[in-house]
RNA sequence: GCCCAGAUGGUGGAAUGGUAGACACGAAGGACUUAAAAUCCUUUGGCCAGUAAUGGCUGUGCGGGUUCGAGUCCCGCUCCGGGCACCA
């Protein structure tokens, strides 16, 4: 019988799907095991070959751990909220919706023909309403919770509530918007819109004014990770800063257990140094510096506490509220001249520019530590957003400062022994300190560094800032909280409504509430997002939600939010759903979340790092500390698979001509390279004619043939339709068979590498399959599996196989497992081993990579179950000893000659071995032995005086 | 500027401190064939010597070091990729 792919494959389609061998349910009598890819979005183009890559090496990870008997969840869905479908409807007036399921059905449809092994059954999608409903219910979950930083957990705004009307704000440790100050007293007296607002400033999911990142082309606000060097990923649009109300998830809030999980977590240094990096924390301590001749303070963060002696002028960000309290009357106008400069420049020209600028206030702050005045200054090049928008400026250690001071003539007082200020700062945090205030000349107690190591003069002066009321230390983080509004049609919208102008939640047992139906998906007349051109807006599946004996669905009582979540919001939970996917009455079921605890082993492309990866694990530890995940970290170990890239191939046409020049010989000719779509080329040969019908234009192309070929150049470049390099996966399932894409997709190299796909290698692994295939049946296409006993050979190969594999599992380096069963594939053939002991072994092995074919094979070897409730095989040690080894015996590193011991041999023998060799003796003539090394089984060395 | 990861044949890539280049592609040669495809076999890092079997030298980005022995460990560079970035 010969290998027939095509066949095959379509049989044990049909029979997986009608015995539903991919259904997964709880079972505790089990170990468990989740393995999750992250969730596509369906975009119109449909899946190429790389969008595999990490399904199929997860595939594989979740088939062997089945084959080793674990429960194994592996489920599938779409991430179906998204711009895309949205711009596409706003071209066409197609309904993102019908757009979307179209989409969804292409990618169902290619992912079907690759055999991997999904529990459709768990499907969600983040447009269902049965799904999105719980994406709402955990918003509200936010909108109704605090964080307390003394017990590092959320809680329900009930206990602030009830902590404002015993005690006010005294001593609360909890995160907040702005610092606020009140008693019970004060609470008490303020009007219900009054407290919420003060809520406002506490909740998780809050409502607040602050710059966004404003995207005038999409319309849209978004998040920090969606804007990269000034403009939106999605698209490239210019975004600027602008300051608007929008809801906010209090992500900072997490910031130390978003850092610390990553401790506790298997993932990759990159990708956690890449999170760290975005939390960004940094210790310092803020300092209090008074105004000259004013009862004013101002605070200000640094890091180098210990600089303290070598301020020289103090900043303000153009954008704090600091500036306006202290410019000094005759200063005013070259102020506010400047602030009107900087508001002028886009985001993206203070990044180019680097231009110093900046003007004085007028104004001088207070050392606290000596008494010396320092002029205020404003300047761009510090930030608003960050520490308190102030700063001291120490020009000799920090080179903004440096440019800065020298720019407008301000001293530099170097405080390192032995450092050279006169031609750039010096940075370092390494040094003694020096420059310190003598004793008496010192406002403060003979306060002195001197002598100090950078690291212990940091320390000193915070211990001493703070025993003085000077200020206190403190840990400042980069990260912010993340924006969750858009002003957009095609995302979950906001369980909301607005009472008074305060916004309130819908109330649960209304949820879902359904996105509604638009007339057109821009933004209103009136500059309202798209949701504002609703008619009959708030309308649930289950009930009408009724307030005040009013509907909510009437827009000028409540009017409701008009903006929907980002594309965040439904992916940050989606592993739970799976598990419980459902549920009416729950996110998931308690008991079932106990079972399936997190995700076990998480593949997905490392673009995510700064957005759903740090969303995700700041959603779940919310909902841990609610209560409803039982685990803080959700995906336990992380894999990044790497991008493929397109191997784009050209043909060269001679200018003026419609003739194409081979590419050997176009140097020849004045030539243009045109993009030829790589379907039609072969090996780099170019099939001349499916060229001529490919367009019209190249119907009657000649051509300047080499070696009577027409051979195309290449480049390594993008995956894209544009260039004609889309490596369609159904083409090549269709060809060689999935077991064949699948195999060689790892084979490629390993599975974190970025690569180009290089379509001529396929082969190989189709020929190892036909092998392999071939190993089962004789020269006349009968199935000759003998049951005599194995060789020792065969044997030896198995478990060399089996050894290797197993271990390359764990790693996930499925490239050298492929190589392995090659290498067995040829040897078992070569020692003509037909034995079924092994070649069923093989089979198990074979199925997490090759699933149809070992399903057919592992029938034809007359088993009524399917392969895949095999068991995974194990080696034995003893088939791969040798009997005796072959060492090379060396003096000072020459290999002279070799001796044969057993393989078992010990050190010691060895060397007696090579001592009563007769060669060594004439060797050694008149020279002494220094040592002898024996590596077992691999060299003998010998060293000599 | 700071941080992380990497650099091995024509190509993708293998190598717990122990025979570098597994395996595959490509290339060259051969067998079968009218021919082609398919299949199979041989060779394939570079240089040198030899009719040949073979032997020698050299070789993992560059320069040092540790070691009997380094692609692997340490120090210093160069280059490429990724992240962060007036973050005080």
């Amino acid at each position: 019988m010969e290998y027939q792919h095509t066949k095959i494959e379509k049989k044990w389609r049909a029979l997986w799907d009608e015995k539903k061998v991919y259904r997964t349910t709880e079972d505790e009598g089990r170990p468990k095991y989740y393995v999750l890819s992250m969730f596509p979005y369906p975009s119109g183009a449909g899946l190429h070959v790389g969008h595999p890559l990490g399904y199929i090496a997860a595939d594989i990870y979740a088939r062997y751990k089945r084959l080793q008997g674990y429960n194994v969840l592996q489920p599938m869905g779409y991430d179906a909220y998204g711009l895309p479908a949205e711009q596409y409807a706003i071209q066409t007036g197609q309904h993102p919706a019908l757009t979307t399921e179209q989409n969804i059905s292409r990618y169902r449809e290619q992912l079907d023909l690759i055999g991997f092994s999904f529990d459709w059954e768990r499907e969600v999608r983040t447009c269902d309403p049965g799904y999105y409903k719980w994406t709402q219910w955990a918003f509200q979950k936010m909108f109704n919770s605090f964080y307390c930083y003394s017990c590092q957990k959320a809680q329900p705004i009930e206990k602030l509530v009830h902590r404002f009307e015993t005690k006010g704000t005294e001593g609360l440790n909890i995160a907040q918007s702005e610092e606020l100050s009140f008693t019970a007293e004060d609470w008490k007296t303020m009007s219900e819109v009054e407290q919420q607002q003060v809520l406002m400033n506490y909740r998780i999911a809050y409502l607040g004014e602050t710059m966004v990142n404003w995207c005038a082309e999409l319309g849209t606000v978004l998040a920090n990770d969606e804007v990269v060097d000034g403009v939106s990923v999605r698209g490239g649009y210019p975004v600027v800063q602008k300051k608007m109300k929008q809801w906010c998830l209090r992500i900072s809030a997490y910031a130390q257990r978003l850092l610390e999980g990553l401790d506790t977590i298997d993932w990759s240094e990159s990708i956690k140094e890449t999170q760290r990096n975005w939390i960004g924390r940094s210790e310092g301590a803020e300092m209090q510096f008074r105004v000259k001749g004013e009862d004013f303070e101002f605070t200000i963060f640094t890091t180098r506490a210990d600089t303290i002696f070598g301020v020289t002028f103090m900043v303000l960000a153009p954008e704090s509220e600091l500036v306006e309290r202290l410019t000094a009357p005759e200063q005013k106008a070259a102020v506010e001249t400047y602030i009107e400069e900087t508001k002028r420049r886009t985001e993206l020209d203070r990044m180019a520019g680097k231009k110093v600028s900046g003007v004085f206030t007028g104004k001088y702050a207070i050392n606290p530590f000596t008494g010396e005045e320092i002029p205020i200054w404003v300047s761009d090049y510090v930030l608003a957003g960050y520490g308190t928008g102030a700063i001291m400026a120490v020009p000799a250690h920090d080179s903004r400062d440096y440019a800065f001071a020298r720019h407008f003539g301000l001293p530099i007082v170097p405080l390192v022994e032995g450092c050279d200020v006169s031609q750039e700062s010096f940075d370092a945090k390494e040094g003694i300190v020096t420059n310190s205030p003598q004793a008496g000349k010192t406002a403060l107690h003979g306060f002195s560094l001197n002598g100090l190591s950078i690291k212990d003069a940091i320390q000193k002066t915070k211990d001493f800032i703070a025993e003085h009321d000077i200020g206190r230390v403190k840990v400042n983080y980069r990260l912010r909280d993340a924006i969750f509004s858009r002003q957009r049609y095609w995302g979950e919208p906001f369980p909301v409504y607005y009472k008074d102008g305060m916004p309130q939640m819908i109330p649960q047992e209304c949820l879902p509430l359904l996105l509604p139906e638009v007339s057109k998906f821009l933004p209103t007349a009136t500059g309202e997002p798209p949701l504002g051109n609703a008619t009959r807006w708030a309308w649930s599946v289950k009930e009408k939600c009724v307030v005040d004996n009013v509907l909510i669905d009437h827009k000028d009582v409540f009017p409701l939010e008009l903006s929907t979540m980002p594309g965040f919001a439904g992916s940050s939970a989606y592993y739970l759903r799976y598990m419980d996917p459902r549920n009416n009455k729950a996110l998931v079921d308690e008991k079932v979340d106990k079972y399936w605890q997190a995700v076990d082993l998480y593949v997905g492309g490392s673009e995510h790092a700064t957005g759903h990866l740090i969303y995700s694990r700041f959603w779940n530890k919310f909902l841990f500390d609610c209560g409803v995940s039982c685990v803080e970290e959700p995906f336990q170990r992380l894999v990044n698979q790497g991008m493929i890239q397109g191997r784009s191939n050209f043909v060269y046409r001679i200018k003026g001509t419609n003739k194409f020049v081979s590419h050997g010989l176009k140097d020849d000719y004045d030539v243009t390279p045109i993009h030829v779509d790589i379907n039609i080329v072969h090996a780099d040969v170019l099939d001349l004619e499916a060229f001529r019908a490919w367009r019209p234009e190249y119907a009657d192309a000649e051509f300047v043939l080499e070696d009577g070929k027409y051979v195309c150049g290449w480049a390594i470049e993008k995956m894209s339709k544009s260039m004609f390099n889309v490596a369609n996966p159904d083409k090549i399932v269709e060809k060689y068979g999935a077991d064949t894409l699948r195999l060689y997709e790892m084979f490629l190299g390993p599975i974190t590498q970025s690569k180009p796909w290089d379509q001529n290698g396929i082969d190989g692994c189709y020929r190892f399959l036909r092998r392999a295939w071939n190993l089962f049946f004789d020269k006349q296409g009968q199935l000759a599996v003998t049951d005599d006993a194995p060789s020792k050979e065969s044997l030896k190969t198995l478990h060399k196989l089996i050894k290797k594999v197993t271990e390359d599992m764990e790693e996930m380096s499925y490239n050298t497992s492929v190589a392995a069963f090659m290498i067995a594939v040829g040897e078992w053939a070569q020692q003509k081993c037909r034995n079924r002991e092994v070649l069923e072994k093989f089979v198990v092995l074979l199925t997490p990579f090759a699933p149809y074919v070992c399903c057919e094979l592992w029938q034809l070897l007359g088993h009524d179950d399917i392969v895949f409730d095999a068991q995974w095989p194990t080696f034995d040690e003893a088939y791969l000893k040798e009997d005796s080894v072959t060492l090379p015996v060396s003096f000072n590193g020459k290999t002279r000659f070799t001796i044969e011991v057993g393989a078992d041999a010990a050190n010691d023998e060895v060397e007696k071995m090579v001592l009563a060799h007769e060669q060594t003796a004439r060797y050694l003539d008149g020279k002494t032995i220094l040592k002898i090394i024996v590596v077992p089984k691999r060299i003998v060395n010998i060293v000599l005086k």
